[in-house]
DNA sequence: ATTTTAGTTGCAATCGTTTGCGTTTTCGTT
DNA sequence: AACGAAAACGCAAACGATTGCAACTAAAAT
């Protein structure tokens, strides 16, 4: 079995010295002769000594472990982040421990629970749909826990955000809409709990004023699943109603955007001739998909590696967290594909 | 700061008895009184007081995590397979520490060193595309660690291994095909040092001879990065040449399916008429692209939940790796969309 | 009154590593 | 030969929790 990995007194034991010696010998700490480094060395190699993280942990008070809490892995966007949470991790000598919350409240306190039971040195949470309030976070935070929220991030005091810039990214992409000349547009909203649905929400009513479109709020229509089942049947009844039809649609994620498009499809429409679609994402599948879906890019990997930067830099006193007053907010990137530039003719 | 996390020592000396009597009570050992553990559980409960886990590890030499080492979190079938290992470990009380190799042999090795120093109970492996052999795994199983490998497997001796059915999967795609009267079928392979491809590519060519068909070599292609791009221009090339022209692919992953399809309808090609394509995964855009995409579902969550069971079974001990003598090989299914059936006229 | 016995609790070692401080050894100097 | 200083190393506590064993108390049995 795995018995047998040497340790520290191992090698004193051996060596006849004590186990104060080979600790200082193996990291070169001064007061230690060179030859008793030699053999110390020498002797680790042999038997492959591997330092005990967790006894290291123990008596440091620290784990270089950070928590991500997530709502989920099977997620494109998430799954950047998270590759970027790794990159920046790894790279600067820290583990990272990983769990979902499925979207549930409840999982996310547990999380919590088990990570600070685990000694994490800091969290980067992106919080699910279900939370309302977010005491658990700031008890956290009152006992000096480090906590990067990214992405969803909550409205309370001392939290330190990273976002992507969600109301210029719907601002630009329904302006975009506006100068094809789409003038009845569709805003496929997400749950208006997240802000990053409300922003999205500004964004869309800003573009419309700011040229000269007077917003309906029956436009807004919410999807709070984001998937593209769910907004296909909702387009579809939209395009069924006998209120004027609408010429484009906006939606919140690319999953929805997608379900109108499908829609506009079974409906006989031309896209993006008689209906333009714009997604929020960009997803891999955009670029995949006939015609191309125009979407948002959302920086996902610079900002699973921005806030993880951040926290580390707390962690390791770079940083104050006092000192960051305001959030930090990634710039999106409208990419235009076919799905909402009109063909001339 | 996070300081004043309440430990035993702290319940112990507030009530005036020893940490021995703290532990016991806390965790109902028969010798301790009932008034004696009501005082401690209340004091603990007040206190907010939360075992450190850490300190158990390097008692129990027991971690509690498992650590997931894995080619890419941005893949949808690996986030799926991730998101099946979170349930499991979680809902058996184990953490889970992820790292990703980026198809990395030397982050491969050093994942597993930064493992093994923080002492994780078991290894959950898909294995890189650069890796050709396996000492580094061979050498953990001989040291008694538990790994159970998934999706990519190694042959060593010893390795349980996790995975779908490759090889049927393939065999039905193609068989598929054929029956829809398709004749001249590329396959667009994957990398060859990969057991999975070769699977796949194995399934394939016994679909072709089992139904009469030659099995032409030419019509095995490799594509050795798997994504869209690289397929697209691979197929866009093969459409151009002067052979005959292939009426079907089937590809190795659907990025590759995906590829192929997009420089068909660039070649003016109709699918299904003129071209059947299937891919393999089923990633979730092959319901979201005109017109669907036939695919081979891979099991994903199921996967990873499976390889976690054994995994955490076995270092539990409630199952001896000895006795483990055959790989576990989860079915696939094969989902029939438009783009492989032929429209009858 | 003495011994049993059951019921409670404490001592101390242990897991592997680090580190302040004290001790020993070595060597040069006078 | 004797002294002092520098160099090299060891002791022991600490991190937080667990656990075999011993110890203590009080009530019951003899």
């Amino acid at each position: 079995m795995k018995l047998g990995q040497a340790t520290i007194k191992d090698i004193a034991r051996e060596l006849n010295v004590s186990s104060s010696t080979v600790s200082r010998a193996l990291k070169d700490y001064p007061g230690i002769s060179d030859e008793t480094k030699r053999k110390v060395k020498e002797l680790a190699a042999k038997l492959n000594y591997r330092p005990n993280a967790i006894a290291l942990s123990l008596r440091k008070s620290r784990s270089f472990t950070i928590g991500v809490i997530i709502p989920e892995v099977v997620h494109f966007f998430f799954s950047t982040v998270i590759s970027g949470i790794e990159e920046v991790a790894n790279s600067r000598g820290y583990n990272v421990i990983l769990t979902q919350t499925n979207e549930k409240y409840d999982r996310e306190r547990s999380s919590i629970e088990t990570m600070l039971s685990n000694q994490i040195d800091g969290f980067l949470v992106s919080y699910s749909k279900e939370t309302q309030d977010f005491d658990h976070f700031s008890n956290l935070l009152d006992q000096g826990y480090p906590i990067v929220f990214f992405d969803r991030v909550p409205q309370i005091p001392k939290a330190i955000n990273v976002m992507v810039d969600d109301y210029r990214g719907a601002y630009d992409a329904v302006s975009h809409l506006i100068r094809q000349g789409y003038k009845r547009i569709i805003h496929l909203a997400g749950p208006k709990n997240l802000a990053i649905s409300k922003e999205r929400i500004r964004g869309y009513r800003d573009a419309l004023t700011d040229h000269g479109i007077e917003v309906d709020e029956s436009l807004i229509v919410e999807c709070p699943l984001g998937t593209d089942t769910e907004s296909r049947k909702i387009t579809t009844e939209i395009l069924k109603s006998d209120s004027v039809r609408p010429d484009a649609f906006f939606g919140n994620n690319d999953m929805a955007a997608v379900g109108a498009m499908l829609a506009c499809k079974d409906a006989g429409l031309q896209i993006p001739n008689d209906v333009g679609i714009v997604g929020f994402s960009n997803w891999q599948f955009c670029s995949m998909i006939d015609p191309g879906l125009s979407s948002v890019a959302q920086p996902g990997f610079q900002m699973g590696a921005k806030a993880t930067e951040i926290l580390l830099d707390i962690i390791e006193k770079k940083l104050d967290p006092e000192q960051i007053t305001e959030s930090v907010t990634l710039p999106t990137e409208l990419l235009i594909r076919k799905s909402s530039v009109r063909i001339k003719n």
